[in-house]
RNA sequence: GCGGGUGUAGCUCAGUUGGUUAGAGUAUCGGCCUGUCACGCCGAGGGUCGCGGGUUCAAGUCCCGUCACUCGCGCCA
């Protein structure tokens, strides 16, 4: 017989009943009758009730045992009374009498309770993490995770999608998020960087000719957190060469659709081959974002036309200097009370905002100072415009346009959310192209690249050379789910000579570029085919596959808010000689902790 | 860096207007219990009310500061 069991804890069936067997696994409940004891006993695989009586050797050691000790029960399978079936538990027509029971690891007083779905605090739960993915939650979730990895890589091999693997160890560049950097011990002063993406090494990868490139790349950027990001993260990386954004699209899709539709629980999801594709700046205008929760029936709309000449003279103001005004329906809101429209405007400037102004509408009948001040004519006029009916209320976000459109974006989830207005059951994607290629950053008061330098501008050459920068539109697209960015991507530019000039344009020489990416340039010049793709976002997959809000909760061992591990001490201080090898010296004493 | 939330028993939480000895559930320990599956019943132990300072006759409760965790903004594709 094996030395720890015959079976795992969810195998056995009345098909059993008689068979002399051994179960191994955790201690997972206890029932307690005095003459009669019964033991959850779980593994991996399922839980299994273990009985034993005063007949049995086992019921004074198990008697004494804590929860989540490990054992292994000898015993024999037997069919329970009709009566005791429990249909809850896939082995509950049989139980195990226990003859004996060998304790292999005796547990101490748990910090977290293993059997129970209660919320503990993440500090516990992080402390303790090997007892918390005991737990069901977890222990499915990260399942999940292994299951859904599986599958995009089963699904990017079918595509004839080739798997490398790309150094962990690189150079660091300037541009991007902040690098975690290790020092090197046979360089003095100098460093490698984590990668925050294999960025440069796909792309030569389609300079060395292998045509379609995938990797489960792990990614690590050093920049503060959100609950749907971690510092170090997995994205499903890909690159193909002699492609078009479309043949990317079409590329990509089947296999997002397709895992989705394979872990999704039944939740319907956007079809291969129909994302919508929704450019940028209709997104900043719709949906007052660039990662569009598609759930959400709410759309924004522009009046700024409105209020040119209006009796509401603070709209009047912000839109004579230049400013947007952006509306947010709010549907049948005619039941609401006034403190439903004023907690609105509160939260808006909790969150930062000037204000959020709003007009209701009950049977017809305009209220609030907004619709006083611009007469019911006008706001007959608007409602008309805009499609509204009779009792639906209207938000208000007034200001320079990217405020507008950021209050308007935040307005319109809040008020799909507090009117129970976001669809269920589903997942929604979308991409969103024509990202602009430059942007005027106002703190610098100078033109530089809105996102990803290497991204081939829509145009070319020519574009580049004469149109107003602000204008020219990148090849680069984001696939969205749900209100999260998925991924990023984009058709590289691989011309030198576009490279020069896009750089020339954000205020960077030839030498600029030279210095951060000669690497790549050199290889451009050697023949280097047009190529371009994307990198999904696997932990937030498993995010939304698990509908956990929290990307923690689909890593096995995360770091916290901070950026600590909690279980194991990173980041951690370091000798004097470890810190000698690589020739670091800190300048500032360690808190003590 | 900034703003919000939370912090009371191992854990989950209650604690009124500032007023007697800070409570409950759960876990732990002891006792009882032969068919439970969130087993049940009886009893016990367990508290730097995050920490520091202040106001007050009196602070878990009010004020200031600080720390930890978390959510968001900035940051980050």
């Amino acid at each position: 017989m094996h030395a720890y069991r015959t079976h795992n804890c969810a195998a056995l069936t009345t098909e059993n009943v008689g068979d002399t067997v051994r179960l191994s696994g955790w201690v997972h409940n206890k029932r307690d009758h005095g003459g009669v004891l019964f033991v959850d006993l779980r593994d991996h695989y399922g839980i299994t009730q273990v009985v034993a009586d005063s007949d049995s050797e086992a019921l004074p050691v198990l008697e004494k045992l804590k929860l989540e000790s490990v054992v292994t029960i000898d015993g024999a399978v037997k069919a329970r009374d009709a009566a005791a079936v429990n249909p809850n538990l896939p082995t509950g027509a049989i139980e195990v009498f226990a003859r004996s029971v060998t304790v292999l690891s005796r547990a101490e007083e748990l910090p977290l309770i293993v059997n129970s779905a209660e919320d503990y605090p993440e500090e516990i739960r992080l402390k303790y993490r090997f007892v918390d993915l005991r737990r069901e939650r977890l222990h499915r979730n990260i399942l999940l995770r292994s299951q859904v990895i599986s599958s995009l890589r089963r699904r990017m091999q079918e595509q004839g999608f080739t798997e490398f693997q790309t150094p962990i160890l690189g150079a660091s560049s300037p541009e991007g998020a902040r690098d975690y950097l290790v020092p090197s011990r046979l360089h003095p002063g100098r460093f490698y960087a984590l990668p925050q993406a294999p960025q440069m090494f796909k792309q030569l990868l389609m300079v060395a000719g292998f045509d379609r490139y995938f990797q489960i790349a792990p990614c690590f950027r050093d920049e503060d957190l959100r609950a749907d990001r971690s510092p170090e993260f997995y994205q499903l990386d890909f690159e193909m060469s002699f492609v078009t954004q479309e043949d990317v699209f079409q590329a990509i899709e089947p296999v997002l659709a397709g895992v989705f539709e394979e872990f999704s629980g039944g939740k319907s999801v956007t079809p291969a081959g129909t994302f919508p594709r929704i450019p940028y700046a209709e997104s900043m205008l719709k949906y007052g974002t660039d990662k569009p929760d598609l759930r959400n029936p709410l759309v924004i709309s522009d009046v700024t036309e409105h209020f040119t000449t209006s009796g509401f003279g603070l709209f009047e103001k912000i839109v004579g200097t230049g400013g947007r005004v952006r509306v947010v329906p709010a549907p049948n809101t005619h039941e609401k009370s006034r403190k439903f429209f004023d907690d609105m405007n509160d939260w808006a400037r909790k969150e930062g905002f000037a204000g959020l102004g709003y007009v209701t509408r009950k049977g017809g009948e305009f209220g609030g100072p907004i619709a006083k001040n611009h007469g019911t004519e006008g706001m007959e006029k608007l409602y008309a415009e805009l499609g509204l009916g009779e009792n639906d209320g209207l938000f208000f976000a007034a200001g320079k346009e990217k405020d507008a459109a950021k209050l308007a974006g935040a307005a319109r989830t809040r008020v799909a959310e507090e009117l129970g207005l976001i669809e269920e059951g589903c997942f929604k994607f979308c991409w969103i192209v024509d990202f602009p290629m430059y942007e005027y950053d106002e703190e610098t008061k100078k033109v530089d690249f809105s996102h990803n330098p290497f991204s081939m501008p829509q145009g070319e050459m020519e574009a580049l050379e004469t149109q107003d920068p602000l204008t020219i539109k990148a090849w680069q697209y984001d696939i969205v789910c749900n209100g999260y960015e998925l991924s990023s991507g984009a058709i590289r530019n691989h011309r030198p000579d576009i490279m020069y000039k896009a750089f020339e344009i954000a205020g960077y020489s030839q030498a600029d570029v030279e210095a951060n990416f000669g690497g790549m340039l050199e290889a451009f010049k050697l023949g280097a085919p047009p190529h371009g793709g994307s990198a999904p976002g696997i932990d937030r997959i498993v995010m939304l596959l698990a509908d956990e809000p929290n990307i923690r909760e689909v890593i096995a061992f995360p770091l916290n808010q901070k950026a600590q591990d909690l279980m194991m001490g990173a980041p951690s201080e370091v000798g004097p000689k470890q810190l000698r090898d690589v020739h670091i010296r800190t300048v500032e004493q360690p808190r003590a902790s």
